[in-house]
DNA sequence: AAACAGTGCAACCGCTCTGAC
DNA sequence: TGTCAGAGCGGTTGCACTGTT
């Protein structure tokens, strides 16, 4: 079915381009545009297949190409689109001036892919899961403690808590207790992973937290329940960032003000009353180091704000 | 200084889609 | 309606560069 023929079965050149072929394939487009691929190369004098040549022109030759590093709004979008559109990179990549879909794949792939991953995200679901946090690393923060993890029950299956509960009493009485925790975890993991998804998309927040929070406060006994009523809801995002940081490398204690800000000012409102905007309030600076930039992401870890004025439509 | 490992990205591969005939 | 060629797309590869030992 039409598949055009492989340069080096033409005896065409590969590999990467030398500026002088970049000149002739500027040239040649800039007198009659774009187009035709098949027979721009021979007729621009270009030892190269047409893809070859669209490949160079569309990706890398544009005059509107946008190069050097990625601002974080554009992250931010690309990361926001991902999680409606998954991997399509072009559909992305038109949201995105000057951007190409192999730039933003690439970027993907490279960066906020691995950070994802990092951050116990699914880099394909967007969900938060369990067994791509890494627990060791959370177990060794300094913010870890009792009420962190309650709050980290809205968010994860209670089996996951209850791991959890047992890792940090083991942390503080046996070593070796954790390291066996630790590793039966993968076992937690691998069921935790056949039931239900655990997805938090920002339009099904206000569901999970209305209706799972009563029948999880009710599997709780005495104190314990009493605790998820007084710490649930609008701080338990907040929390269940201050709970990661330390694989990031990073100590938010020392600049947690966002967070701080996040629990006075939403310390009125009831769970329905949950707005996850509040939790996009976080500075956001161009250029900062990846730390900066992990940091950021927690606080929009869950962040799937779709752009006013999107129209999906268009994607699909 | 050399060897090795890890990372990032340009480019290619091969499949699918679309439109002309 | 079916076939074909061209174009587009997502996945993957290979190499250059950088950091570490």
């Amino acid at each position: 079915m039409g598949r055009s023929p492989c340069c080096d079965k033409n005896g065409l050149k590969k590999g990467p381009w030398t500026p002088e072929e970049d000149m002739k394939l500027i040239q040649y487009i800039q007198m009659h545009g774009p187009g035709n691929w098949r027979t721009l190369p021979k007729n621009a004098g270009l030892q190269r297949c047409g893809k070859s040549c669209r490949l160079r022109w569309t990706n890398y030759l544009r005059p509107d190409i946008r190069r050097g590093r990625f601002s974080f709004e554009e992250e931010e979008t690309i990361i926001q689109l991902h999680s409606v559109l998954g991997n399509k990179w072009s559909a992305i990549a038109a949201r995105l001036p000057g951007r190409t879909d192999n730039e933003i794949k690439n970027y993907w792939n490279t960066h906020i892919r691995k950070r994802l991953l990092r951050m116990g995200i699914d880099p394909v679901t967007h969900a938060t899961r369990l067994d791509l946090l890494d627990l060791s690393s959370l177990l060794n923060s300094p913010q870890l403690n009792l009420t962190n993890l309650l709050h980290l029950q809205t968010l994860l299956n209670p089996e996951a808590l209850r791991l959890a509960l047992s890792l940090l009493s083991s942390h503080t009485e046996n070593p070796d207790i954790l390291l066996q925790k630790l590793q039966e975890n993968h076992l937690l993991n691998s069921q935790l992973q056949n039931q239900a998804p655990i997805v938090q998309r920002p339009n099904q927040f206000d569901n999970i937290i209305t209706q799972q929070i009563p029948n999880q406060s009710q599997s709780l006994q005495g104190d314990m329940g009493q605790i998820f009523q007084n710490n649930l809801s609008d701080q338990c995002l907040n929390s269940f960032c201050n709970g990661i940081p330390d694989q990031f490398g990073a100590d938010l204690s020392s600049d947690n003000s966002s967070f701080q800000s996040l629990n006075s000012n939403s310390s009125n409102n009831n769970s329905q009353n949950l707005s996850f905007d509040s939790v996009l309030s976080t500075p956001l600076i161009n250029g900062s180091t990846e730390d900066e930039r992990d940091q950021s992401f927690c606080s929009n870890l869950l962040r799937f704000e779709i752009p006013e004025g999107l129209d999906f439509d268009n994607f699909m």
